[in-house]
RNA sequence: GCCCCCAUCGUCUAGUGGCCUAGGACGCCGCCCUUUCAAGGCGGUAACGGGGAUUCGAACUCCCCUGGGGGCACCA
């Protein structure tokens, strides 16, 4: 057996976690269950000034949701900058790094003049190879001091990666980058560098994105004086439809937006796996335990995958039909809290809740469904595409008489309140007269099993809305 | 511009030289069930980007092209 495993997930706190950064954390997680290894969480914050702590409570509390919990940490890098910058002055020190007096702005220009030229941008070596007496000149000029990673000029750099194989790519096409800012900060790639080291990672998954920084990263590392790098695998990437970059314009692309809208941590987690893994079984509908026994990284597939919302709304309603009643009441009891308040009758709800879980996409859409239970009555609307239609029904006022006639005496259970007998005994074609009970009680055409609906309605209420319905004809 | 990665139905994918007249899932269409809408059942639509090469035989191997994506920051 190998040594055991160590994954880390690394996110920047710079905003709310993408579902490309949850899946890459999802993947992690997996692979450190599956092993039996350690799930590490490590906070980039190296960019000070777009980090935020508030984000980094965020992620976490997001990774939580998700259901991905970690062995170590959260490690924040902006804790460990002297560690960092110890790092980098010893790669100073050896010759493995130079520090630039280049501004910013010089070469930012630079750069455009190379592009326009046609030439390759990138670091052009200006600062390699000061001598004492230039150096002295250029900090005597008052000039910010930054501190660069000498790439090599010649040969390939290769690295195998555990989905991909080889991978390599030319030196020259790499130039040297900076790896202390002039502020003093650490940039990522050394920051990176160190913690891989000092916390023994021994898997890397991430972004297919940052499969050309991998190079660099490796470099550093040999000139730290690490001799066996981990193992990389970069996972394909998720992509919006249509092959574009995954943006707000597709709808929900942060967890936390997946979670307002009503779709269960279990379903996202089971589709975000399916994003670049699939079971060997095909049974694409898996609980988390499930996914865990059977995820491993040579089943990760190479191409990038379109977030597809069609395919997460069937699978958040498979999970949700797969829940026990008494545990759905519970994650759809906030959705409904938030909408009726003390108006909600928990007893109702639950029967309501039952009526709607085999009809349901989302949390959400099964306290829309509900609400004509729980609405205060001077609010209840029938949508007037309904009304429209319905208002054009073969003799619905004697109908709604007969209707109204009936539900006042029956007995209360819905078997008594059935209303087809009562249809069928006018002559009435029954599918469509039903559209008529179902917008009169519930505002709409469509909606839950009718007479379980007017049960949990209550006579009075229903007589009500009858009765309101035939004013109006 | 240069570099890297990728390439099977609309989408997610199975497929690792013969089991493929290419399988599954979502979506879509039809039928059944049915008080609506769903759910469920049954059936259908739909793909190996193009060209070479290797081979008795290529979705699977190699090369070229094309296409898509990513990178070339004092972001990560």
């Amino acid at each position: 057996m190998a040594a055991q495993v160590r994954v880390r997930f690394s996110p920047a706190p710079t905003g709310m976690l993408h579902v490309g950064s949850a899946r890459t954390a999802l993947f992690n997680w997996l692979y450190a269950r599956h092993t039996g290894g350690t799930f590490i969480l490590r906070i980039e914050d190296t960019d000070v000034a777009r980090s935020r702590t508030e984000w980094v409570d965020q992620i976490q509390m997001t990774l939580r949701w998700l259901g991905l919990d970690w062995d170590d940490g959260p490690h924040l890098q902006s804790h460990r900058f002297d560690t960092y910058l110890a790092a980098a002055e010893r790669l100073l020190v050896e010759g493995f790094a130079y520090e630039c007096y280049c501004t910013e702005e010089e070469i930012k220009e630079r750069n455009e003049e190379a592009r326009r030229d046609g030439r390759a941008p990138g670091y052009d070596g200006r600062c390699r190879d000061l001598t004492v007496e230039q150096r002295l000149e250029l900090v005597g000029e008052g000039r910010p001091r930054a501190i660069r990673f000498r790439t090599p000029d010649e040969g390939r750099s290769t690295f195998t990666d555990l989905i991909r194989g080889d991978v390599s790519v030319e030196w020259s096409t790499i130039s040297d980058f900076v790896i202390v800012r002039s502020n003093s900060t650490p940039v990522f790639f050394l920051a990176n560098a160190v913690d891989d080291i000092d916390m023994e990672i021994t898997h890397v998954l991430r972004g297919e994105d940052l499969i050309d920084s991998t190079h660099r990263v490796l470099a550093l590392r040999r000139a730290l004086g690490s001799e066996t790098p981990p193992a990389y695998a970069h996972l394909p990437l998720i992509l919006g439809p249509g092959g574009a970059k995954l943006s707000k314009r597709h709808g929900a692309v942060a967890l936390e937006e997946f979670r307002d809208e009503g779709y269960l941590p279990s379903a996202v987690l089971n589709y975000l796996a399916l994003q670049g893994w699939g079971p060997e079984d095909g049974n694409e509908v898996m609980e988390t335990d499930s996914i865990v026994a059977q995820f491993d990284l040579d089943g990760v597939s190479h191409s990038a995958a379109m977030f597809d919302h069609q395919k997460l709304d069937w699978m958040n309603g498979e999970h949700i039909r797969a829940l026990p009643l008494a545990d759905l009441v519970g994650e759809v009891l906030p959705f409904a809290r938030d909408r009726y308040g003390g108006r909600l009758d928990v007893q109702v709800f639950e029967d309501a809740v039952a009526l709607a879980q085999p009809r349901a996409k989302t949390l959400v859409h099964i306290a829309q469904q509900v609400q004509f239970l729980f609405i205060p009555e001077d609010e209840f609307r029938i949508d007037e595409a309904a009304w429209e239609k319905i208002s054009k029904i073969d003799r619905l006022a004697d109908f709604l008489d007969a209707a109204i006639q009936h539900l006042a005496v029956c007995a209360w259970d819905p078997e008594s309140i059935d209303l087809r007998p009562l249809i069928e005994g006018l002559g009435l074609p029954v599918r469509k007269t039903m559209k008529a009970v179902f917008a009169v009680t519930q505002g709409s055409d469509v909606g839950l099993p009718a007479f379980e609906a007017i049960y949990l309605l209550t006579r009075e209420t229903t007589l009500a809305r009858l009765r309101a319905a035939r004013a109006r004809l």
